[in-house]
RNA sequence: AGGACUAUAGCUCAGUUGGUUAGAGCGCUACCUUGACAUGGUAGAGGUCGGCAGUUCGAAUCUGCCUAGUCCUACCA
């Protein structure tokens, strides 16, 4: 029976409590070298808390990943010809769950590998009835606190997903586009200082051109100063829109003369608002006729008000097809200038890699600049740690600036909202049906329908500290584990999830004194996991490495196979298969899991991303043989022998008071370690005191006393004794990071130096 | 545009508050199969610590500038 089984992996009840949560992964996902390495370190730091004797509380759990999830349900569906719109929100959902329950254990089982210590009786998920009460009051606690809101506002609208995403979501890409030059002709006769009769603007988006509002310059440019607040024509739609001055426009750029499309640019929307110019486009004369304030659709093709405007037929196209052809038809025209070659930041969708539209609809916010300050003041003041501490800036540059959370999806996986609406559009939030008709005295006669929306994935993990020990009910749990003391994770999350949850928590865990608890004392941030030249690993790349074929090893072709398994393009599977037999001729050995956690302590250096080197991995592995072989002399020379455990005389010769003095030193160094995080320090003491001093040394100093048959009792005694304390010790040492052959090797070693074994 | 980080042996990385001959693992060379361990042992080669200047009795370490690379944030049409 191992220490799990036994229930050492649960809190002990005594002690000073010391817990981590951990960072949930999303329940379909797979092990990555990345889950592998953060497990190690949570395990490590749990295991030595632990054997300090304290009350320790290592909690596991999964996330629902809103779109990861939905995404991957519905191309499993779509293999199937099957569309989730015809399928319902119901049955789909159902099908969600379905895939959740069967695939779901898969990376828990796997962390288990790994030897990670967690409280498997305590696993929590997002989606769990406990945490959705606790997301449904967090929701409804913030709207009664002002700190909801629902709005029109422009977001960033992925035409592919068909959802609303917040700004993190949005990737900006550097990408080679062009700089349409494009002629506006000037109404009623004016003319340029130069006598031209047209304006010209730059744009990198000629096809939002059908719904420009205004044409902006600034107001000390003397090129057009005489032309402000004169009108133009739109081209192909005909439509006067005004010429205007704002200090947004750079002279030096373009041609100094910036179209301004406030429905589709987020600058333009604000210089839109600031001279109160219609947030709309073909047919705003007319918005009896207008349906919507933009030419999009939602899949980012033109919409039908296009084709009620003037023009052609646009509508219907996609927005690509119909810049091509809105640039053809101007050109036609005799309105395009020229073309350059313009570099820009493309804003894409992290998830669906399509271009990000700005678009107009209604959405929920969060108010992040209240929630903000104090989460900053817990910085600020110490309260809350970032290792290492350059992270800190990091997070003060963005809370200082915080935009507004857009929390709604148009999704169906996720925490619906729980907001009702009359027959009269009228929004009311509430726990749920009923309270919201008490609470608002509606009677049954009047209908109301739930929001459709789900709820931001980052809502629900920022939740996460508090609401998977029990919140809003005080529990036991809550009052004896939060705050809690250490987040490990990466840089990558600190704005999606870190400074949230700082926010969160403050917002909604109070101290009896009424003063914010804080989510967690530190935040240990480390770097990415990448290849031994420095590549991000990715499936693509073919580059891959799963931590379970390191443990256990992997023949040449079984690997081939699963890194060219489901490959979009069957050219680059060539190539990765080229590359890993290049790489791995003979496989992949199996290097046991106490070896890859000794590699990834040891790789756990400030801060700074990864290259796992497999040359490193084989020396640590080499490292546990050597710790199996040296417990195998000790024992060897010391079971069934008078270890000195019973009393009787022991002499310590000088290597017995040498090694044992080099053993409290390491035994220093690696507190030390520890308090700093230094993870690599820490194995580093630990291998060069078992293989330099110990072993190198002092085990071959004990073989001409044990060998000598003039030594006395106590001679003997005090070696055997130093041998096995000192083992013993090493092996306290080493359990953090190798549980699994020190566990072996100590139920032996423990009794004959006169401990309990755990 | 602003900010952060990195640069040390062929490769992957340590080097704490500036202090003798700059360290580890892997790789490399030579030798060693005796009873913990060839996943081992002994000996060894290999570094002008990215560059330049400065502070100092003394700099891998502190300061400034430069170069190369990685990343984060930002509204350049």
């Amino acid at each position: 029976q191992n220490w799990e089984q036994q229930g050492h992996f649960a809190p002990s009840g005594k002690g000073d409590p010391y817990c981590i949560m951990i960072p949930p992964p999303n329940v379909t996902g797979s092990l990555h070298m990345g889950h592998g390495f953060n497990n190690t370190i949570m395990d490590t730091l749990i295991r030595y808390q632990r054997m300090k004797g304290h009350n320790t509380l290592w909690q596991p759990g999964c996330d629902h990943a809103g779109i990861a999830t939905q995404m991957v349900v519905e191309r499993q569906l779509a293999a199937q010809g099957i569309n989730r719109l015809e399928m319902g929100r119901e049955k789909f959902l159902e099908k969600v769950w379905e895939w959740k329950e069967s695939s779901g254990g898969t990376i828990t089982g796997q962390i288990r590998r790994l030897g990670s210590s967690v409280d498997w009786s305590r696993e929590r998920f997002t989606m769990d009835e406990g945490l959705s009460e606790a997301v449904k009051e967090a929701f409804v606690r913030l709207h009664e606190d002002g700190l909801i809101y629902r709005g029109k506002r422009l977001v960033n609208w992925d035409p592919k997903l068909h959802t609303a995403i917040s700004d993190l979501e949005v990737e900006n890409v550097d990408e080679k586009g062009s700089l349409w030059h494009l002629r506006y002709p000037l109404a009623d006769g004016a003319t340029t200082a130069d006598g031209k009769t047209h304006l010209i603007v730059a744009t990198t988006r000629p096809e939002t051109m059908l719904g420009d509002a205004a044409v902006a310059v600034h107001p000390d440019d003397p090129r057009y100063q005489a032309l402000i607040g004169k009108e133009i024509i739109l081209p192909l739609v005909n439509r006067r829109i005004p010429i205007i001055a704002d200090d947004y426009v750079d002279q030096e750029f373009g041609t100094g003369c910036v179209k301004i499309t406030p429905a589709h640019d987020f600058n333009d929307y604000e210089v839109g608002k600031r001279h109160q110019l219609p947030l709309i486009n073909v047919l705003d004369r007319d918005a009896a006729i207008l349906a919507s304030a933009q030419i999009f659709n939602i899949d980012g093709t033109l919409n039908e008000t296009i084709e009620a405007s003037l023009v052609a037929d646009y509508a219907g196209l996609d927005r690509f097809e119909a810049r091509k052809q809105i640039v053809a038809d101007l050109d036609g025209q005799e309105l395009l200038e020229k073309i350059d070659d313009h570099g820009l930041k493309t804003p894409r969708g992290d998830r669906s890699g399509v271009v990000i539209e700005p678009w107009l609809t209604d959405q929920w916010y969060v108010k992040a600049s209240t929630l903000a300050k104090p989460a900053i003041e817990a910085v600020e003041d110490g309260r809350i740690q970032f290792v290492p501490k350059q992270y800190e800036n990091m997070y003060f540059s963005w809370m200082r600036d915080i935009q507004d959370w857009c929390i709604s999806r148009q999704l169906w996986w996720g925490h619906r909202i729980p907001a009702w609406y009359d027959e009269s559009g009228k929004v009311y939030v509430g726990r749920d049906e009923a309270e919201v008709r008490a609470k608002h005295n509606l009677g049954s006669d009047i209908a109301l329908r739930q929001d459709d929306d789900v709820l931001d994935t980052w809502f629900s993990s920022g939740l996460w500290t508090f609401s998977t020990l029990g919140w809003p009910q005080q529990t036991d749990f809550l009052k004896t584990f939060h705050s809690t003391d250490v987040l490990v994770t990466g840089f990558d999350i600190i704005f999606f999830w870190v400074a949230r949850m700082i926010m969160m928590t403050m917002h909604f865990v109070k101290n009896d004194d009424g003063t914010p608890q804080i989510p967690f004392k530190h935040v240990y941030v480390h770097g990415l996991v990448r290849d031994s030249l420095g590549h991000k690993m990715s499936k693509s790349k073919g580059n891959v490495l799963d931590p379970l074929d390191l443990i256990d090893g992997i023949d040449l072709e079984d690997l081939v196979a699963k890194r060219t398994a489901n490959m979009m393009q069957p050219k680059l599977a060539a190539k990765i298969e080229k590359q890993t037999r290049k790489e791995f001729p003979e496989g992949i050995a199996s290097y046991g899991t106490d070896a890859l956690r000794f590699t990834f302590c040891s790789l756990a250096t400030t801060g700074r991303d990864i290259k796992f080197d497999m040359g490193r991995m084989e020396g640590y592995r080499n490292f546990c043989n050597k710790i199996w072989n040296a417990a195998r002399y000790v024992l060897m020379n010391t079971e069934e022998q008078d270890c000195g455990q019973k009393g009787g005389e022991v002499e310590l010769s000088l290597a017995d008071r040498w090694i044992i003095s080099r053993l409290q030193r390491t035994e220093q160094q690696i507190e030390k370690a520890f308090a700093e995080f230094r993870f690599d320090l820490a194995a580093q003491a630990l291998f060069e005191f078992i293989w330099n001093e110990y072993c190198d040394w002092y085990l071959e100093l004990s073989k001409p006393v044990l060998w000598d048959e003039n030594a006395s009792e106590a001679q003997l005694r005090g070696t055997r004794r130093t041998l096995v304390q000192v083992l013993e010790s090493s092996l306290r040492l080493a359990h953090p990071m190798m549980p699994f052959i020190t566990e072996e090797i100590w139920q032996r070693v423990a009794p004959l130096a006169g401990q309990d074994g755990q």
